[in-house]
DNA sequence: CATGGGTATAAATTTAAACTATAAAAATAT
DNA sequence: ATATTTTTATAGTTTAAATTTATACCCATG
């Protein structure tokens, strides 16, 4: 038994196809072939059923796949202490982050990375929190940056900042007029929020259904974007929470709706979240350096009330 | 990076000598050098300091170390696997017993585990509580019966029975001629103990010192044996505490010093330990099992006061 | 029953691992 | 100091393993 011929069982395992598991291994369909059999002969079982379209995995072999990834990654693990003797910081890394974070975070810490850790080759996704939760447990993720605490416990979370929502209140809107609002001020009734499913922690206010459910079925918004939501808002369909980020590069006539909240602001938690097994660490400390950095000369809030994340 | 490789690490990390451990490894001595060469160079470090002797290790040497024996526990689970699907119990399967458990217990089940179990090669070692915890932890044993709780982060406890202690008042001894006596008629000051370290818990009555302090190092006990203890105490050194076990096989003139505890009496606890990745499981199933089945006949108490091993 | 989308097998090639023999270095003994 | 022993490294060879190319085979589907 070897770590290649392991990797070869994991790759198969993943496209159920020996073809495409040999291109993304960088070797012939037929090194995959004897490959496995080399090792299903050496284990005496079999691994993979080949009579199935597209092909299975038998119940062992399912088993071996779970504990050959385990084995990979402590496998992998060798060159991370390697790199962190030589307090080398780099190689490729992938690095998943929700809409609602993507577009305004991104920009403050990318160029600042890239030129403290030239080295490291980011490669960012923007995928759900679900997508993220599913690909950092199968690897395919390095880390991810979300909503938490998620309570996961595959996944490891280090929060990086708490981001205030502040409130956007169109014209016409009841509470418009009021200066500083509070989350008692909040109803569920005339709340657009986002599909990304967040909702208020402990019961506070329970706010986790997504607005799709107060129009009555009439359009169904698939992206969860900012943008939509504030158009949706000014259309009046109800009032909406903005994470505070997003309203800073705000047109000054939309800024006028904005209300802020009185502290302690409602917030969520963002966090870099990666898998438990801490591969990658020194790129982890390194992207959490970076952001923290420049997040704190732009979020000065400190008396906040977290929300969470829908779990699931 | 080969399992094999990280195999060779391991054996030169625990010899401190290419030669020993390319014997342990069924190899030659040139096989380690090239091999542990090239991934030295494929990790571009040094592991081994040749220049000392006898071998050392180097800083990033014993986190490779470290790790490749997380690797080669993860590969090495695999086979369990493979194993625990075919219902395979077998294989080479090294245990260690305490002196003061080994004479009484073994006996008792390793006939009936053989006949059960054909398979298992047990190669079984009179050991310290000390000395089962370093070896369980290199992985040396798979897994041992001692008294418990040890309360040590790297092993996992599964307790087979509460032996009761028995106290042995010898003639002239003041608690001689009372019929049952309860733990608070113990004194510290006319007790021989055995010396591997076991003490009341949770501070019922210390006695975590041996008997070398009551004696005033007049002379000292090796052994730690149950058989030395009861002479000395015939010579009115002091009255003991025996393992039940040890009191059914005793002669019928020595059984007429035993006196029974007032229920609960005190107890100890006997677990068999092995490492927390649980390698080879199946058997330690099999000799929970075996053991739990033969004791079941044996002790009857129920009501015990269990007394924990001394956490070093 | 021909075609496409797979996996398996055969034979040749390349690469890697292991061995034998011996050199080189360091420690120990004479 | 010099010989002897112990131990690791290197060279050259052999053996075994991994990979490749080419092709056979299987089976579902048009």
């Amino acid at each position: 038994m070897t770590i290649t011929q392991l990797n070869y069982v994991l790759a198969i395992a993943e496209h159920k196809n020996f073809t495409k598991a040999a291109e993304k291994c960088f070797v012939t369909q037929p090194t995959l072939s004897t490959q496995i059999q080399k090792l299903e002969e050496e284990l005496d079982i079999i691994i993979f059923d080949r009579g199935k379209k597209p092909i299975e995995l038998t119940d062992v072999g399912s088993k071996i796949v779970l504990q050959a990834q385990n084995i990979v990654n402590e496998a992998n693990r060798i060159q991370d202490i390697v790199d962190q003797q030589k307090g080398f910081v780099g190689g490729e890394f992938k690095l998943g982050i929700i809409p609602t974070i993507m577009p305004t975070l991104l920009p403050m810490f990318l160029k600042l990375f890239i030129k403290r850790f030239p080295k490291v080759k980011l490669k960012i996704e923007e995928l759900t929190t679900e997508e993220i939760i599913t690909r950092i447990k199968d690897g395919h993720l390095d880390a991810a940056i979300a909503a938490t605490p998620l309570e996961n416990e595959h996944i490891k979370e280090r929060p990086l900042y708490y981001e205030p929502f502040v409130a956007y209140v169109p014209q016409n809107h009841r509470l418009h007029e009021k200066n500083k609002i509070s989350v008692s001020d909040l109803e569920i009734g005339d709340m657009l929020l986002l599909e990304d499913g967040h909702c208020f922690r402990d019961g506070v206010i329970n706010l986790c259904k997504t607005f799709k459910d107060h129009i009555d079925d009439n359009f169904q918004l698939e992206s969860g974007s900012i943008e939509t939501l504030i158009k949706l808002s000014n259309e009046e369909l109800g009032m909406t929470l903005l994470p505070y980020l997003h309203t800073l590069d705000m047109k000054e006539k939309l800024k006028d709706n904005l209300h802020y909240f009185e502290e302690p602001s409602p917030a969520r938690e963002v966090s870099i979240i990666y898998h438990k097994s801490e591969l990658k660490l020194q790129i982890i400390d390194a992207l959490q350096q970076v952001i923290t950095g420049v997040i704190r000369g732009a979020i000065a809030f400190h008396n906040v009330n977290i929300i969470s994340p829908l779990a699931k």
